[in-house]
DNA sequence: ATATTTTTTGCTACCGGTAGCAAACGTGCA
DNA sequence: TGCACGTTTGCTACCGGTAGCAAAAAATAT
């Protein structure tokens, strides 16, 4: 069976199909019995306005793509959950697009640029800012917006937390408990825009102590090419030479490290080797882990990206202090 | 700058608005010189045609409804992950929506409705089967799927892991291992159509040893609500009358049921307590959990969604055999 | 009862495409 | 040169709504 429309409707309730719209415009100029009478013949039809065709008249989808391209970072769950919640509540959809190899940001961002979504948000993805201004892409398109990684991009703001206060309290609370040796994990892609904690960390150590920093880097953002990276590492490390703390870039890594110290060379955390992650994803509370950890203000962000995306607060890149949640691995 | 339509290239290129689709159509009518021209002046103009407008015009939006309201299961993330990347292979395009106090299935799916989305997809949601046949949705509406969950539901085909060959292959495995006095964890929500990895485990202990299940049930499917569940049970029983094996539903509730075992009770697994959860999520292969548990076969799972959806194959419920993963807990 | 104002209803034009018919065009053949 | 035929192009009508003006109806003032 076809779906009614305003038409349909308008027969049945013998009027014209401006007044059926109407009755489902609030606030339109209609009498309550015309009204009355149009959701009543609706009702029989099973009628609900097309919203297709309307936003195609408005001009406006209330429809948000957000972009992910980082589905190993378990604490992209509750966040994703935060953040379509907080759509819903506002009217609006989520467009969820995977970004990965065979469908990359360009792509992503022309098709739901073609689809008119009325914002894109780049959700913690990781690309060379080349990729966005290079295609002219933005240029009449709908507003873009970086949430939970920073953006040099003209135009392009981020909402994020800020690395530079967090960095700082994590390193001050590394060195009151005594560590001397910090080692630190990066995901792999060593974008420009994405050495913001590693940066910071590094700088951190040698201001405070004047020593340099032991770097790693996994293969990507997960458990297991974390445990790939902390067997490399501790498997051509004399023990004497070994770093005393190591800060990964994301509690996905930390997770991965932490095992393969624990159970392949049988290391004690924190005494033997202390660990820090960044995210505070739902295992590190867990006493299998109980792992120290930095947890992004996700409300805060969550709140403001939405607040852009209305127009709500001026579009502008805003940095939220963070929390530090002191575990037993550091 | 507002955006290029099809009317403007045309005038850019002067032909008219129908040869300027034509180029954009693959396979239509038209010459190569003009389909060049056409390129040229649509690429000066940096128009791409607008997809609301095909879509109302076509009857077809390319676009899938997925409902989750389960986000505290972190199997949900690589689960989704698939199934978005195979849903954008075939051109279709997500609309994630989060199910949750303040939008249940009724408005998510009037909304994805009035959306005009292709199909919709009930991804692993708990409901009663009521809440669908109640409302007469459906009749006219997109066709609907559940997956990740069976269903009884009249004309709602379901795609999922078989339940009775799981919970038998657990069982053998349990009963191998010289386990007796096995318990098993549910999630809340006791569902007619979410009892039947429970009815089938009750049945098969019945029917191997004549032995009772012992049931519990946590508040939701989360760790923490595992934990509870698992330290209330621990708390009131004698250590003579505790069972030896824990079934959870799923492996959030697994986890968290470890976590307390462990820590709390200073449990050993599997000696004192062995655990078994379901779905393989990452932290089950670590070390530092070790689970035995249960893996869907996601891929086919998605692959059999899609091809009903896009009307490969006809639209009927189906199951896939899983595969048991042995690790340490049990 | 009539004139005036306000509210309600209906209308045309439009959003940006698609479908499918009809006219225009080009080509091959008699 | 003329005609038939296939290809290319342009056209009308349509998808299902919205915007905002004009006419009709109802409410108020004189």
């Amino acid at each position: 069976m076809k779906r009614a429309t305003a038409q349909n409707v308008a027969m049945e309730a013998g009027v014209s199909k401006w007044t059926v719209i109407r009755a489902f415009t609030p606030g339109a100029s209609i009498t309550e019995a015309s009204k009355a009478k149009v959701l009543e013949a609706a009702e029989r039809l099973n009628y609900r306005p097309n919203l297709l065709a309307r936003s195609l008249a408005t001009n406006s989808t209330h429809q948000v793509a957000v972009l992910v391209d980082d589905f190993a970072n378990p604490h992209k769950l509750p966040f994703l959950e935060k953040l379509t919640a907080s759509l819903q509540a506002e009217g609006l959809v989520t467009m969820l697009i995977n970004i990965n190899q065979h469908y990359n940001h360009v792509h992503a961002i022309l098709n739901a640029d073609q689809r008119q979504v009325d914002a894109i948000v780049l959700f913690g993805t990781a690309f060379r800012d080349e990729m966005l201004t290079d295609h002219k892409l933005g240029r009449g398109g709908p507003p873009m917006f970086v949430l939970a990684r920073d953006s040099q991009i003209e135009g392009v703001p981020a909402i994020s937390c800020d690395a530079v206060v967090a960095i700082a309290e994590i390193g001050e609370h590394l060195l009151k408990r005594g560590y001397r040796r910090p080692g630190f994990m990066a995901g792999a892609r060593t974008l420009s825009t994405a050495l913001g904690r590693r940066r910071n960390f590094k700088e951190f150590w040698r201001t405070a102590l004047g020593v340099e920093l032991v770097e790693m880097s996994a293969e990507r953002y997960s458990a297991e090419a974390g445990a790939q990276a902390a067997r490399d590492y501790l498997s051509k490390i004399a023990p004497e030479d070994r770093i005393d703390v190591l800060m990964c870039e994301n509690d996905a890594l930390a997770f991965g490290a932490m095992d393969v110290a624990r159970s392949e060379f049988g290391l004690r955390v924190p005494d033997d080797l202390a660990i820090v992650g960044f995210d505070n994803a739902a295992p590190a509370a867990s006493p299998a882990y109980g792992l120290t950890t930095y947890e992004q203000p996700t409300d805060q962000m969550v709140k403001a990206a939405i607040d852009m995306i209305l127009e709500r607060a001026p579009r502008e890149t805003v940095n939220f202090k963070g929390e530090l949640v002191v575990r037993d691995s550091a």
